[in-house]
Parts: structure tokens; sequence; C-alpha cells
DNA sequence: GCATGGACTGACCGGTCGGTTGGTTATTCG
DNA sequence: CGAATAACCAACCGACCGGTCAGTCCATGC
């Protein structure tokens, strides 16, 4: 009689518990033992079906890239002017990441600890797609000239999803510092965020010409 | 009869050997044996002079926050406007990240690592001194007038501090994109990220064509 | 009825882990 | 000098690691 969390085959089962505790503590603090506890199977159970820990791991990590991938080709983004359209992409990718926290984790603990090796190639999968929809929106709008063209579009878009990743990467230490007001409101975060890149920090009127 | 790296006390050398280690391969996969060896001293001597391997940790992260704290002390942010100085600021901390990758990168794993637990403060300390630095220069920037009223100086240093940690942590990545030319040039990065962060991306009111 | 084969398990393996022990130098000080 | 103490080390310990293995269970097809 399978408890709860149980029920579906040991496969999902197993690569389910393995997302959770590879994102919670990463791939050499979660031995198989651990996993074939969260999973309700045997170990010998993980080896009939992975042949290692390794391939156990990568597993999980392609698993979690399509899911996440999955939910990026959900994004809408084909209504409304420019502007609406990248505030609703920062607001959605960070949704995204916060929702799918721990494959969030899981990625970005593989692009930390491996240097050119293991499972890399997911990880610039799912960010090389998220990456090169937002360059597609922004490179739109700049054939359209809603935006200026002296901008690399690239560079924008990493700034976007750079400062999601910061928000999520950072969200629990900077929620205690004084001057942080936005930490438990991603909403605000993303539109106060969007509206900087859109139209700087300067006061309106102001031009860039005096250097020095 | 020590050999070439060695000379130092014992301490530092078990001290630097573990900021490297730590920094490329993360807390659970250096053991205290490849400390020990890469310190040149026996294991036993390691733990002679730190009570376990979290200790020995801790000490470590500490060091290496007190090493970042001090550079950061060192920029100089006193002449020149608001713009220059947040050019100059900006700059100053990727090249300050660059230089100290091994630092970096433990703190970015510690912060990674760990739930509420063990050296979150370290990070919280480091982050935290960078951060009440860039938003002083923000805020003094806001009180004369020279940056709009309406933003979060709090907001726009985690966007300069977020997209040069992005920098750093994705670089590897997104260097094979081919959107991405400036994975090779942190200065034309930070450069091209502060100009965001200043004027925005969308087109100025009045015909402005200009360098970059 | 029974052979086949995948799913699954408890017991076990060699090896490495963090940490300890008992003892040997090196240094300091009265 | 001798004694005390810090620095240091080889050898060792129990625990746990990833992984294996012999064997059980059970659905399927003949």
């Amino acid at each position: 009689m399978p408890t709860e969390t149980a029920e579906r085959d040991a496969v999902s089962r197993i690569l389910e518990a393995a997302r959770r505790l590879f994102a919670e503590q990463g791939f050499d603090a979660v031995s198989m033992n651990a996993i074939a506890d969260a999973a309700e199977v045997s170990k010998a159970n993980i080896f009939h079906h992975f042949k290692n820990k390794d391939e156990l791991y990568l597993a999980t990590l392609k698993a979690a890239c399509v899911s996440s991938c999955a939910q990026i080709e959900r994004f809408d983004q084909s209504a409304g002017g420019f502007e609406q359209r990248l505030a609703r992409y920062a607001a959605e990718h960070l949704q995204n990441i916060l929702d799918n926290a721990q494959v969030t984790r899981l990625i970005q603990r593989d692009l930390l600890e491996n240097g050119p090796q293991r499972g890399r190639q997911f990880a610039e999968q799912v960010f090389g797609q998220t990456f090169a929809r937002l360059v597609e929106i922004l490179r739109v709008g700049q054939r359209r000239g809603e935006l200026r063209q002296d901008v690399d579009p690239a560079l924008v878009a990493l700034m976007v999803i750079g400062s999601n990743l910061t928000f999520f990467q950072a969200r629990e230490v900077f929620r205690h510092f004084p001057d942080v007001t936005f930490a438990e409101s991603p909403e605000t975060y993303s539109r106060m965020a969007v509206d900087i890149v859109l139209h700087g920090m300067l006061p309106r009127g102001r031009t860039e010409n005096e250097r020095d």
C-alpha cells in the first residue's frame, strides 16, 4: 500500500525525488540512498533504471529543461506594442523562474558546478532558448525604430534575464537589506526594472554629452 | 624541507589551498585529503589548526570576504560627475569580480548551496557592503537631481551589480551564442550596460546618433 | 502449466570520507 | 640543561559512499 506521494511508476518517482534533492542540496551532497528513500524504492532499483549517478543526474536535468522550455514556449508575446511585450515577457520570465524554483536552482547549480563538462549543454539549451526569444522581441522593436539603433539587443536581453536571475538568486539575502523594498514583490521588481531598461534613470530632458 | 609553493606558515597554505579547491569544486567535492595534499601538510595537521571541515570552510570564506571587502574599500568614487562615477564603479566592480574569480565563485556557491545556515552571513556582509556603497552613489546623484526622483536607487544598484554577476556567472555559456559579441570584453559590456541603465533603450525625443 | 524477462530487493563490496590516536620533532622558556 | 608546549605526521577508525549481485516477484505468451 503506497503512501501518498508514491502510486506512480518508480521511474518518475525517482526523477521527482532526484530533482528535489539535487536542487536543494547539489549533486555531491545527495546520496543514492537518500534518493531511494525519498522515492520509496530500493537503491538497487535506481541502478536498474539508470546506469549510474551521473546518468540519473543528467536525466533529471534533461527532464527539468524540457519542462522549463515547454513553459517558455507558452509565453504569449504576440499582442501589444513593444514596451508592453517586453514588460510582459520580463514579468512572465520572472514568474516562471519563481514557479519552478527547483528547476531554476538545478540549472543554476549545474552552471556553477561544472567546468566544461557534464550537463552544461542543457543549461545552454534552456538559457539559450529564453535568450533567443527575448533577443527576437528586441530585434523586432529595433527594426521598427521603436528602440535606439545603437544598443545591442543581446546585451539588453542579458540584462533583463540577468536581473531576474539575480532577483531569484539573491532574494533571500537582500530581503534583509534596509534599502530594499521590493524583495517580496516580484511584480513590482519586474515593472521597475523594465522601466529602467526602457527609459533609463536620468531625468527625462537630459542628454549625455557632458564628458569631462 | 619545504618545496617551492610552501615556505609560508602551514595555516595560510591550508587556507589558500582550501580557497582554490572550494571555489573550483564546492564544499562536498573537496576532501580534507585533497586540501592536505595541495597545501603540502598532513591531514591531521589541518585538524590541528581547524576544528573540523566546516570550520575550515568558514575560515576560508571569511578570509575571502575580508580580502574582497578590502578591495572594494579602495574603490575611488570621489571624483567626477554622477555618470562617470557610476560608470567607473560598475567597471571597477566587474573588474574586481573577474580578478577575484575564486572568491566570487566561493561566495556565489555559498549563496546557492546553503539554505538559511552556515556562512551566509559573510556573503551578506560582502554583498551588502558593495550594495550599500553603490546605493550611496545613486542617492547622492538623486539628491542633486542628476537622476529621476521616481526610481528606486536600491533597484538600480541591484541591476548593475546583478548584471555584473550574471556576466561573470554565465560568460562561459553565452560566449557561444551567436548574438553575443561582448563576452570577451568586460569593459565593453560594462560600458554598454551602464549606458542602458542611464539612458534607457528607447529612442530619444530628438535625433541623436553617436558613437558605439 | 510453465518458461521468459523486466521490475524489484536485501545483502554486500571496495573504497573514500571526516575525524582520531599515539607518538615524533621543533621551539620556547625557566 | 630539562620540561613544557605547540607543530606536525603515519596509521588508523567507523560510517557511508556509489555500485554489484544473486535471487524474488509477477505479468505475459505459449
